[in-house]
DNA sequence: TTGTAGGCGTTATCAA
DNA sequence: TTGATAACGCCTACAA
């Protein structure tokens, strides 16, 4: 019996020669008939496509990669993997690339601008055709390591207005502003801010929600950890918050982690929400519009923002001309804790 | 003025030549100093440390793959990206493959054989080192891609009994058992089930479910949908728990999406938990233990599952012995909702 | 300890 | 339309 399946790689899998090998053509006739198949003649293209699939062929992504000094690989850099909002990002990205036939490469940074300069020098030896990098703060190195590879870089979540960079995200101060502004709209006065986890978009909604309290004329209550955010955070915080403030009539929450344990809080100690103390979140998560009472928030378009920026990157390797900059913007959800 | 980084090659980076002709030796030598440094002089070792770090020398994993026939990617199959779930988990193999260099490939199954089938076909191209499966239910294809492949393969999340077979995780059928005996040994006595998202894993938890009714002699009381799970869904879910089974005083949610929801939805309605209805859910989300009243789960170690996962097939990939299952348990918590 | 030769699987280039 | 040749960057095997 006849070996059904030759396997004369050193992977032991098939390649375009083993293919070539079985119908008596070259290997680059393969390799045509697979990638442009106009270029070979229907009957010939039949018969190659029939061979490949019998066979079992299956290209090799390193020795194209290789030969085409193309890898098919977008490194993405994001300060979490497990924030909710990093996860949507990601699947946006994903689900952009996925059809392209292109792979992300992922670093998680911490929050971390070192440990952002490690990864990209890590990941730098994959040759990535592009980089999706989170935020605008990079230290020098990470800026010099970029120069240099060339490659081009798109940054997510916040917006740049320099002309040579790409980036695509959303105003975090004007939505800071946003939410502050419905707060003061809604009748409070003694408003809060509580933040954890200061990174840059945290300060810009800062700035935002000092803005907003400025045209108003009223006084700004903040809160700063550098701990990381997450619900029993929230929770541990309201104490915190009542101790120092304990005048304050409503906070805003750097975002719907911070919000959401203050919310369960308040509850467990029967503080009334919003008529003792509003509450007002960031970004928006899944569970956030089915708390009781649902939790007014700002809705952030994570997911667009990992697709439209996997797709301008995708257009700047091509090097077609698109547009450098893209605000998604976001979307005030008021609900029953304001 | 000289050139200060030689781009010879056409990706125009730096490659081991050229680390090598400034230096006027061979590329090999270069390669060893990096690889095997105890195999070089090590004066010569010095300078080509030097030289490497100066002209900004990169490795290029193509090129290495394709010689050594190592691709350094593990391609990882999950049936979410967005379930708290399968992100723990792609966080423990993330953080095990990261120290070895190794890159994971993700696909996403969207709970769906056929896509499965699709992502491993495609992602077989990037010639993975290994590959890391979520649950033991394959297609016919899948599994004969996989024997085909002749790659090593690791099951996570279920248990696999059988010898040639990889697999860490936990019991899902015992969990669910024990999360039911704890109802009854709460004193409940009419206790529901309910799923959505039908997948194995769900169904293994209500044969637990059952046999803990079983022994005590109760009647079961199931809902099941195949609607993607959802903390809307589970505060949805009430009002069809209520209306099928409005004598139940307790019900156990196949995961804590739904739980939270229920919960949500009864504070809505001003329905005691646990006092009226007590409630179980499973996985121990992050928010689980904030809740008012915090939620009784079972935690599941999907960090370390991810993380032994990832371990085991690397053995694997290195040909090492190592055990072939790994049962890493579960731990119920029982909080106040029930 | 260092180097030479050749190959990994694919594609670009040029020629037939 | 098809093919021969060389190159992509690195590594294994063997030799010096």
């Amino acid at each position: 019996m006849a070996e059904r399946k030759p396997r004369n790689s050193a992977t032991g899998r098939v390649t375009l020669a083993d293919v070539a090998r079985a119908l008596d053509i070259s290997a680059i006739t393969v390799s045509r008939a697979l990638k442009t198949p106009e270029r070979v003649s229907p009957v010939l293209r039949e018969r190659i496509t029939q061979a490949v699939r019998q066979l079992g062929y299956r290209p090799n992504h390193a020795a194209r990669a290789l030969a085409t000094a193309r890898s098919g690989n977008v490194l993405v850099l994001v300060p979490s993997l497990t924030n909710e909002v990093f996860v949507d990002v990601l699947g946006g990205i994903h689900d952009e690339l996925q059809p392209r036939g292109m792979q992300m490469l992922i670093g998680n940074t911490h929050y971390s601008l070192r440990e952002e300069e490690k990864q990209l020098e890590a990941f730098l030896g994959h040759a990535p055709d592009g980089i999706l990098l989170s935020g605008l703060d990079h230290s020098p190195r990470t800026q010099a390591l970029l120069a240099e590879s060339r490659l081009p870089v798109v940054t997510m979540m916040e917006l740049d207005n320099a002309a040579d960079s790409r980036s695509v995200g959303l105003s975090q101060r004007a939505a800071g502003q946003a939410m502050t502004r419905h707060l003061i709209t809604r009748g409070y006065r003694r408003i809060a801010y509580v933040a954890a986890q200061g990174d840059p978009r945290t300060r810009q909604r800062a700035e935002g929600y000092r803005a907003a309290l400025a045209e108003a004329n009223l006084d700004a209550r903040e809160i700063w950890l550098e701990t990381p955010s997450s619900v029993g955070l929230g929770a541990t915080l309201l104490t915190e918050l009542l101790a120092q403030h304990p005048d304050c009539d409503a906070v805003f929450c750097c975002n719907d982690d911070l919000a959401q344990g203050m919310l369960y809080e308040c509850q467990r100690r029967g503080i009334a929400v919003p008529a003792r103390l509003a509450i007002g979140g960031f970004n928006d998560l899944a569970a956030s519009a089915w708390t009781h009472p649902a939790l007014t928030s700002i809705a952030t378009p994570r997911y667009d923002i990992g697709r439209q920026a996997a797709r301008m990157l995708c257009a700047a390797i091509d090097n077609q001309e698109a547009p450098r900059a893209l605000d998604l913007g976001f979307t005030l959800m008021a609900r029953g804790s304001s």
